[in-house]
RNA sequence: GGAGAGAUGCCAGAGUGGUCGAAUGGGCUCGCCUGGAAAGCGAGUGUACCGUGAAAGCGGUACCGAGGGUUCGAAUCCCUCUCUCUCCGCCA
């Protein structure tokens, strides 16, 4: 969420970027800069009562131990009033803080400068591309060349569990290992600590990154024990820090972590999300960077260009795109999408989404950094996709397809499975 | 899953109704001492919010796992929850 005194000071420019992220109610604004100032004034005002009644208490307390037990009994009688008056005080202060909170968990982060104002994907910009994407009308899309080999289950994956969970068989898990491993490598050499990370989160993680309040209903949900299955790594990784001060000299700090990611994606069938295009779990191998506030915007190009790097160890053609105001999301200030060519269907493919939150994420998990004049500062948290598994799978059996069906491990991968066919 | 114990500041640990934001020790920071270091000595060392101020600061409030209650007054008493530890059971 966004600094209630941010907003204070920067009315119009918090209203704009809701406009420009496609929010047509920003009444939330205005009904929030009341509600601060309603808030504000009942603070005041009980904290005048209690300071009254501490000081009583006080005295009372200091008769009581002289001995004068009739002064204190008339102090005492005193004191009656304003404790009522104090109750209902509080009530009301943690009425409209609550109240406030719910206003400020409505309004979005606010777009960067730099990020185009457009409404849908349509006004994305390809801020680069690489490679060439390969127009072969021959070549097959991967879940041709996956039944031929008989590498993914889709079938039994209904049967165990539903659409969307299949399973990998033989070479093809391999495959999916050999690529978590070779993302792993990497960002470890980049500088990246890896992390482990519990699959289900509670429910102040799920709020901490976002998912909560609103996007709820991306994740899976177990009632009885109140988790969520993470939807990415992301939540638990930015959460591990959560109410936490670190040393300025600590930054930044870098993780990675390999997870299965789950997400309902609920009403999404068809032939878009045919074969790997969308499932309702995966994995995925996750960055997430918590840096300094003045380091957020040079740490997400450089977040980018790693990712950028993957696909071209991978030699997968590509495109980035900067997404525009309207098609980023709630809490970025700014994002870019890889996508990857997929040269079986003839179209690009999301492999990644490398974000600059802000001190958006920060705030709500009250992530902070002592600075140099030893004051706490909320730090500012990025992440991004080092990469997404099923749709780089598909780009790879896509490309790297030859006549006979096969597929040919691409080089970087060798290592990890072995020269010659997949 | 059953039985018991516990949760206090950066850490250890005292405090069982009043002057406690909290003893003491350690750590850390600054200063003195030293050729330098160690030791020693002295001072300081939480977070958040409200008000005020250009700022440093100053005034106030809240916080001793979380939430609620009793009381003029709660770290201290009561209730609920969460977590940790020990023993038993189960188990990769």
């Amino acid at each position: 969420m966004l600094d209630i005194g941010f907003i204070r000071d920067n009315v119009e420019l918090v209203k704009e970027g809701m406009k420009n992220k496609g929010e047509n109610d920003i009444s939330a604004v205005d009904k929030a800069v009341e509600k601060d100032e309603e808030w504000r004034g009942l603070v005041t005002e009980i904290d005048q009562l209690r300071a009254e009644s501490n000081t009583k208490a006080k005295q009372i307390g200091q008769l009581m131990g002289e001995g004068k037990k009739e002064e204190a009994q008339a102090l005492i009688k005193e004191t009656g009033e304003s404790k009522g008056k104090i109750k209902e005080l509080e009530k009301a202060v943690s009425e409209v803080r609550n109240e406030l909170n719910e206003l400020l968990y409505r309004i979005p982060n606010v777009p960067d400068a730099s990020v185009p104002v457009g409404h849908s994907e349509e006004d994305n910009e390809v801020f680069s591309t690489w490679g060439e994407p390969d127009e072969n009308e021959k070549l097959k899309p991967h879940w041709e060349i996956a039944e031929q080999n008989n590498w993914i289950d889709f079938e039994r994956g209904v049967k165990v569990t539903g659409a969307g969970f299949p399973f990998y068989v033989g070479r093809m898990a391999t495959l999916q290992r050999a690529l978590i491993n070779f993302f792993i490598n990497e960002a470890i050499s980049a500088g990246y600590t890896e992390l482990q990370s519990p699959y289900f989160v509670n429910e102040d993680s799920a709020r901490g990154t976002g998912q909560i309040p609103d996007k709820e209903d991306m994740m899976y949900e177990i009632q009885r024990d109140e988790f969520f299955l993470i939807p990415t790594a992301e939540v638990p990784v930015t959460n591990f820090h959560r109410d936490e001060i670190l040393e300025e000299d600590d930054l930044p700090v870098l993780y990675t972590a390999y997870t299965p990611c789950w997400r309902r994606e609920a009403g999404s069938y068809g032939k878009e999300v045919r074969g790997l295009n969308r499932l309702h779990q995966f994995d995925k191998v996750e960055l997430v960077k918590i840096v300094h506030p003045e380091q957020s915007d040079k740490e997400l190009e450089s977040l980018r260009e790693y990712a950028e790097s993957l696909l071209q160890k991978l030699d997968l053609p590509y495109r980035t795109l900067l997404m525009c105001t309207g098609d980023m999301g709630f809490t970025q200030t700014k994002k870019y999408d890889l996508e990857v060519w997929s040269a079986g269907q003839k179209r690009w493919l999301e492999v990644s989404s490398c974000s600059n939150f802000g001190s958006f994420q920060a705030r709500r998990m009250q992530l902070r950094f002592r600075n140099e004049k030893g004051k706490t500062e909320m730090l500012h948290t990025l992440n991004g996709s080092g990469l997404a598994l099923p749709r780089i799978v598909a780009a790879i059996l896509e490309k790297y397809q030859t006549e006979e069906g096969k597929v040919q491990v691409p080089k970087v991968l060798e290592p990890y499975m072995g020269e010659g066919f997949i």
